[in-house]
DNA sequence: CTGTATCCCTTGAGATACTG
DNA sequence: CAGTATCTCAAGGGATACAG
């Protein structure tokens, strides 16, 4: 390539910081990437995300479905069922996430010794 | 696809994970996209970056570099004289974020409506 | 020019208990 | 099952001033 510039310029970095804000949040990443699986109940997500606390996987939900990337469906059962799905604009964000999954999977081995080199100091 | 499972599940998300917790950061990404364009000083990501204080960049750039993914050349000279260049390793993740960039190229007229929409409430 | 050193402060996030 | 309501808190981040 003769330059980076047209693609990496300030001017195209609102795309980056466009998807930045939608995807901030310390689960928001993780939520996208399960929900390309398919739709998926509230309590599924729960424990899949292990760690996520109710609150705060509420939360994510709710902004995540407020940009349109994702859909919540409420069946109106009893018990409650409830489903968030992927929006169309949702997987294609999802999908774009795909290779920082792939990147952090086959570099694993590398990452955990630079981790562990790193926890260990004070 | 049978299923997504295979690459979606949870064993496969601490590639994720892993990626994520790099990446974490408010400018972080976006100084690694800004580095595909080449080695930058100190001072032009600076520039370039707006909005970052000196004291967060120069702290997020110490962790990128921790985490192997940067590499600092400080020239020795007066005045002084440092730059910023991404690994192999970083390169490559890297162009992991290319896509996150190229789908809030893509979606930012629909992003910039849901943004306002949702700015104007309380 | 390339950082350091402080101080301050918002915001995100976790724990817990409770509701329809 | 699918949330809601509080409370609490650390951590990340920002402003400012200063240094080599």
């Amino acid at each position: 390539m003769t330059t980076c510039s047209q693609s990496c310029g300030v001017g195209y970095s609102y795309g980056l910081a466009a998807t930045l804000r939608i995807i901030s949040g310390k689960w928001k990443p993780l939520i996208l990437y399960f929900l390309l699986d398919g739709p998926k109940r509230y309590g599924e997500l729960k424990r899949t995300i292990q760690g996520v606390s109710a609150k705060v996987l509420i939360q994510q939900l709710k902004e995540l479905e407020a940009d349109c990337v994702l859909a919540r469906t409420d069946y109106k059962e009893v018990p409650p069922r409830v489903d968030y799905a992927l929006t169309p604009l949702g997987r294609s964000l999802a999908a774009a996430i795909v290779p920082l999954c792939t990147w952090g999977t086959e570099n694993m081995a590398e990452m955990a010794s630079i981790f562990a080199e790193r926890d260990s100091l004070p």
